[in-house]
DNA sequence: ACGAGACAGTTGCATTTGGAAGGAGTACGC
DNA sequence: GCGTACTCCTTCCAAATGCAACTGTCTCGT
């Protein structure tokens, strides 16, 4: 095991790299074309309705998106001025919050949806099919895991 | 062809979202931690000394690493200060402008270059065997391929 | 040879970012 | 219970970001 990465991983590393900030970069050009939310509220929106009660303490929010905490907080706050989320303070730590997201925050999130996922769909089949993509799951999960595990960095 | 993307590319989808933006997040932690340049500056100076003669017409270059025109131009004000890159103009066209790698700049994108590579490979190898980094790569290609063909988007 | 339009790179401005420091609350050993 | 160490979230500051507007240059049709 040399201390040198294969060429292989170097090559699919920076594949990687290249390719989704470049969906990312689409992704937001179509929502802002299009006057919707831009794709970091998309992501907090939907992390929080994917959750349980759509809400989500600020740091799991915070860990779930990897956001730093400084940058969630105030991407909270003008979340919450704008009506798509409401903080909620937790009742067993005092210390604690929750985002809650509104009615309102779904529907904005519902309307983006169509956006990201039209976007998403173009990119993504035209250049992976099926197969490839169910193959490209279990990799990626590992990554993911691998960061639920791995000590943490904070901000 | 529904309008929904796949549930397989969804998940494929967010997977990658996170594991690579965990993965950038702890290169740069590294990095930081020994005192060395960011990442995003190691892209810079790596993108250059990939080309010929160390040096890259600066459109060009913000279109390989995905920088916007505004963004590349104050990134490589703050390198010639720092002495990494040096501008040269361009001989046939009296716009353009190229980045030059200086021996300095190399000097520096080779010590990070270590905290680089063995971070990504902390992370890369464990969840990745070289079959799947084999498999991996032909797929990002074909969206950094997409990425090249489509309509650019400029900053 | 001229003018409209595309393009290279920069700058201005408002917004956003990250990290370190701070205030308040909790956990736990003793 | 009390002190120390840790955690949750926010605030402060300097630095970085993106977009849009701008200057100078090239291209191409006529």
């Amino acid at each position: 095991m040399p201390h040198i990465i294969s060429r292989n991983h170097q090559n699919a590393w920076r594949s990687l790299l290249i390719a989704q900030s470049w969906a990312i970069r689409q992704i937001e050009f179509q929502l802002r074309k299009a006057n919707e939310i831009s794709f970091d509220v998309y992501e907090v929106l939907q992390t929080l309705e994917d959750s349980e009660g759509g809400k989500l303490r600020m740091s799991d929010l915070a860990d779930r998106i990897l956001f730093s905490r400084s940058g969630l907080t105030r991407m909270i706050d003008r979340l919450e001025e704008l009506g798509y989320v409401v903080r909620e303070p937790s009742p067993d730590d005092r210390r604690g919050w929750y985002a809650v997201v509104t009615p309102k925050g779904k529907e904005v999130r519902h309307r983006a949806c169509d956006i990201v996922q039209t976007t998403l769909q173009a990119i993504w089949e035209k250049s992976l099919s099926d197969e490839e993509a169910v193959a490209l799951v279990p990799v990626m999960e590992s990554v993911t895991k691998l960061a639920r595990d791995y000590e943490p960095i904070r901000g």
